[in-house]
DNA sequence: CTTCAAAATCGTATAATTACGATATAAACA
DNA sequence: TGTTTATATCGTAATTATACGATTTTGAAG
């Protein structure tokens, strides 16, 4: 929508900005939060956290692993999710220097 | 089976949420940098630096200030922004100890 | 009081997000 | 092989976001 005019920010710029619209809704920082305190998770313990269905969960869990602030890695017939911290690193410093 | 899961958020989470959804997006990502970078502004030379219709400028402001992102003030006929800086000082002191 | 200019708000079309259930996929095991 | 279990993806409905032009509001100046 937004995509064809020229945009003055830089790389990074919209970089943050993917990341921040990532974090911006409830129920993905809620999962950060749970990932951030239990180091790393079964996807499926993120599900019984939620009060959303499977589906709605996985998508989530995609639109922050696509934003670079979780990692999910398959172990076994689950998946185990766990923070980006590269990319939330990242984000910390790039902050103050934005602002 | 049918327990009852809510929003385990807390007030300043979901406040960080709300900044967070303003941040992610790349008009206001670019606004808010016009905003740093000349300290404060008429929003007419907000409107004149973007590529998007007075209203929708306007529309975007109206966000970031309700996020606690910016600040307007009447002046004259003018309404001149600026950067909140006890927001984002906030925002950027909560950012490290949520994750 | 009227006019002008700047900004906000309204009405609305389109696009994106969020949610769900259904289905597909992939790994482990019988 | 087929079955089970966990997760991802598909299709889709409802909601929210984004954009625009038109209109209204506000303050300053004539």
């Amino acid at each position: 929508m937004n995509e064809v005019k020229e945009s003055k920010l830089t790389e990074q710029e919209l970089r943050l900005a993917r990341m921040f619209k990532a974090l911006g809704n409830p129920v993905r920082l809620e999962i950060l939060r749970k990932l951030s305190d239990c180091n790393s998770c079964i996807c499926g313990d993120i599900v019984d956290a939620l009060p959303l269905a499977q589906s709605t969960v996985s998508q989530h869990l995609k639109v922050l692993k696509e934003a670079g602030l979780i990692r999910g890695e398959i172990e076994g017939p689950a998946t185990c999710y766990c923070i980006d911290q590269e990319g939330l690193d990242w984000l910390k410093s790039k902050l103050p220097q934005f602002f």
